[in-house]
RNA sequence: ACCCCCGUAGCUCAGUUGGAUAGAGCAUCGGAUUUCUAAUCCGGCGGUCGCAGGUUCAAGUCCUGCCGGGGGUGCCA
C-alpha cells in the first residue's frame, strides 16, 4: 500500500518529525494529468519544520523508490504526485485475476467482533424504516468477514418492551382470531394501534396495560404465552423478509434473552454507587460525563432498555470477549447509546463500543410511525421493486425464458432497492418515493449487474470464437487510455473495502464500484477487444474478467447478487 | 432552553477527514448501433457550496455567530 510506503520514507528522510505522520495518505489525484496517486503530507510537514514545502517534497520524491511507482513529481506548492508504473500494474492485474480474494489482505484476522443490527419490534411489520438497519448492516457484515474478522451477527429483537402489556391487553379485550389466523402480523398491529390509541385517552387502561406488562416480567404463565405466540408469528413473517433479502444472523437473541440479568444489573450499579432512587427509579447520574440521568428500573418496578442493553454489552463481553461491539440504529438512539456506553465502563467493561448510526426514513408528507399507521411495509417495497424489475425485463429481453426473466428480476429488483440505501452517505435524512427506490439506471445496482452482465457475455463469446486460447498465456499489457484508467481503478478496490470498513460507509465501496463500471462502460464502448488483434485481445479479455470478479465480489460486500445475463 | 445531525446544479445525492479547475445520476438539449448486450456510450446546458465573519500557502471541508430543516433531552424502544 502506498501510504505505508510514503509513511516509510517521510519517517526515514524527517526522523523529527515521527508524530506527525500517522495520519499520512496517498489519494488519487483530482485529474489525470497529475498522475494516478498523490500526496500532500509535504505541504503540512513543511509547516511544522519551517521550511519550505517545495524542497521538502523534493528530498521525498528525489529519495522515494517502489517497484509500483514509475514517476514522482513535485508540483504546485508541493504536491507529490505519484504515477504507476505500467508494467507493474499489469502484473498486479494478472495478481488480482489470479486471487480469489482479488489481492484484498485479512486485517481482521484473529479478531472478533459483534454486530447488532436490524434488531425490528415484535407483533409490528417490517416497514420500509427497517431497510436501512437491516441492509447496511448486512454489508458491515459481509465486509468485516471478507477482511478476516470473526464477526458475530446477532440481531436484537425488541421482544421485551413496554408494547407487549399494550399488546397483551388489547388481545386480550378484542382480538379477533379468524383475522389471527389469516393475516397475524396485521391483526397483531392493529391490537397493538387501537391499544395504544385508547392507552393515550384513558389512564385506567393505561395502568391495566402496565400491569399485563409487569406480570409477563414477573413469569406469569398465561401472559408468557401470550408473548410467545406473538413471537413466533413475528419471527415468522422476518424470517420470510431476511430470506428475500439474503440476510442471516450468527444469533437472533432478543431483549426477553437477557431478562434474568436486569435485576443484577441494577443490584452492581446501586451497590458500586452508580445508581440510587430518584422519585421512585433507580437512576445512573451521569452529570460528570455532561449527559443526562440513564433511568435503569422505573417506578412501577420494571426495567427499561437501557438496562437491557447493559446487561446484553456484559453478557456479550463475558461469552465471547470480543474486540469491539457495533450497533447499527436510526440517529434517535445517538443519547441512549452514549449513555448505556457510559454506564457500562463504570461497571468495568473495556471493549470498544461503536454506534453506527443513520438518518431516519421519512415520507414527504412527514415521519410514519405504526402508531399512526401511515407505514410502507417492506414487503410491499420488495413486491413492488421485483414487479418494476420483471417489467423491465419483459421489454428487454423477450426471448428469455419466464423463469429465468423472474429470476432476473429478484436479483434486480431486490438490488435496486438496497443500492439505493447503500449508496449514500448513512447519516444523511431519507426522504422515501418510489421513484427514487425503485430506480433502475444511472448511479443504481442494475447498472452494475448490467456491466457485469456484459463481462459474462464477453467472456462467453471470446470462449466460443477462439476455443483453443489459453488466456493465462497471455500477459496483461496496458496500451490504451481507457483500459489504464480501468486498471489504475482496478488496483484501488482494496483500498475500497478497507476504507468502506474501516470508517462504517458501505457507501464508499459502492461509490467505487460505481466508479469502476463507469471506466469499464467507457473501456467497453471505446476499445475492441474481442475483434482485436491476437496478444491485445487477451490482455484486454482478462480485464474484462477481473473487472467482473471485482464486480460481482464488491456487491457481494454489499448483499447485492450478480446475473451472467439480464 | 440545551444537545446531536443536515443545508452543494431545477430535483436526488457524492465530495477519500484541509488540497490543484466542486463531481455524478435524474430532468433537459444534441450525437453514436452492418460491431463484444443501447438497462450503454460521447457531448451541451446547469453552482455567490444556507448567510456573515475568522483561522492559513490552501476552506464545501476546521472555529464563532445567525437563518432554515430534522432528531433527541429520567419512567416508549
Amino acid at each position: 500500500m502506498l501510504s505505508d510506503w510514503m509513511r516509510k520514507t517521510f519517517a526515514e528522510e524527517f526522523p523529527e518529525a515521527q508524530e506527525g505522520l500517522a495520519d499520512l495518505r496517498v489519494m488519487t489525484t483530482a485529474s489525470p494529468e497529475f498522475g494516478d496517486y498523490q500526496c500532500n503530507a509535504a505541504m503540512g510537514l513543511a509547516r511544522r519544520l519551517k521550511q519550505n514545502p517545495r524542497q521538502l517534497a523534493g528530498r521525498i520524491a528525489g529519495r522515494a523508490r517502489h517497484e509500483s511507482v514509475a514517476r514522482l513529481e513535485v508540483a504546485g506548492p508541493g504536491f507529490i504526485n505519484i504515477t504507476l508504473d505500467d508494467a507493474w500494474l499489469g502484473a498486479h492485474m494478472e495478481r488480482m485475476a489470479a486471487d480469489p480474494d482479488l489481492c484484498v489482505p485479512k486485517p481482521g484476522s484473529g479478531r472478533t467482533m459483534i454486530l447488532d443490527y436490524s434488531s425490528p419490534n415484535v407483533a409490528k411489520p417490517m416497514h420500509i424504516g427497517h431497510i436501512r438497519s437491516t441492509v447496511i448492516g448486512n454489508a458491515l457484515d459481509r465486509l468485516h468477514r471478507f477482511l478476516g474478522w470473526r464477526v458475530i451477527s446477532d440481531n436484537h429483537l425488541g421482544d421485551w418492551g413496554t408494547q407487549f402489556g399494550i399488546i397483551i391487553m388489547g388481545f386480550k379485550k378484542g382480538v379477533d382470531l379468524k383475522a389471527l389466523e389469516s393475516e397475524p402480523i396485521d391483526e397483531l398491529e392493529r391490537i397493538y394501534r387501537e391499544s395504544y390509541k385508547r392507552s393515550q385517552e384513558d389512564p385506567e387502561w393505561l395502568d391495566a396495560c402496565r400491569q399485563e406488562l409487569v406480570r409477563l416480567q414477573a413469569g406469569d404463565p398465561e401472559n408468557l404465552a401470550l408473548w410467545k405466540r406473538f413471537v413466533d408469528l413475528s419471527m415468522g413473517e422476518f424470517s420470510r423478509i431476511y430470506k428475500r433479502l439474503d440476510v442471516a444472523f450468527d444469533m437472533v437473541r432478543g431483549e426477553s434473552f437477557y431478562n434474568d440479568r436486569l435485576a443484577g444489573v441494577v443490584e452492581q450499579l446501586t451497590s458500586a454507587g452508580l445508581a440510587r432512587e430518584s422519585e421512585g427509579a433507580i437512576v445512573a447520574f451521569l452529570d460528570d460525563e455532561k449527559l443526562p440521568p440513564c433511568l435503569v428500573r422505573k417506578s412501577d418496578g420494571a426495567f427499561n432498555y437501557a438496562t437491557t442493553d447493559i446487561a446484553t454489552i456484559q453478557r456479550r463481553v463475558e461469552e465471547f470477549n470480543p474486540e469491539l461491539i457495533v450497533y447499527v440504529t436510526d440517529e434517535r438512539q445517538q443519547l441512549h447509546f452514549k449513555q448505556v456506553f457510559t454506564v457500562s465502563r463504570k461497571l468495568g467493561v473495556k471493549t470498544r463500543l461503536d454506534h453506527v448510526w443513520f438518518g431516519l426514513m421519512r415520507l414527504p408528507e412527514g415521519t410514519f410511525s405504526t402508531r399512526e399507521g401511515n407505514v410502507i411495509k417492506l414487503e410491499r417495497l420488495l413486491d413492488e421493486a421485483e414487479s418494476k424489475a420483471l417489467a423491465v425485463v419483459r421489454e428487454a429481453s423477450p426471448e428469455m425464458p419466464a423463469d429465468r426473466q423472474a429470476e432476473v428480476a429478484r436479483a434486480v429488483g431486490i438490488g435496486a432497492v438496497k443500492y439505493a440505501d447503500l449508496s449514500q452517505n448513512p447519516q444523511s435524512l431519507v426522504v422515501f418515493t418510489w421513484e427514487k427506490a425503485l430506480a433502475l439506471n444511472g448511479n443504481s445496482a442494475p447498472y452494475l449487474q448490467y456491466a457485469y452482465a456484459r463481462i459474462r457475455s464477453v467472456q462467453d463469446k471470446f470462449a466460443e470464437r477462439f476455443p483453443s486460447s489459453d488466456l493465462a498465456a497471455h500477459p496483461i499489457r496496458l496500451t490504451e487510455k481507457h483500459e489504464r484508467a480501468l486498471a489504475v481503478k482496478a488496483a484501488g478496490f482494496a483500498d475500497a473495502v478497507m476504507l468502506a470498513a474501516a470508517s462504517f460507509k458501505p457507501s464508499m465501496l459502492a461509490d467505487y464500484l460505481y466508479d469502476l463500471a463507469v471506466l469499464y462502460s467507457s473501456f467497453y464502448q471505446n476499445v475492441p477487444f474481442l475483434k482485436a488483434d491476437a496478444g491485445f485481445r487477451e490482455s484486454r479479455v482478462r480485464l474484462c474478467g477481473l473487472t467482473g470478479a471485482i464486480l460481482r465480489k464488491g456487491l457481494s460486500l454489499l448483499g447485492i447478487g450478480t446475473m451472467d445475463r439480464i
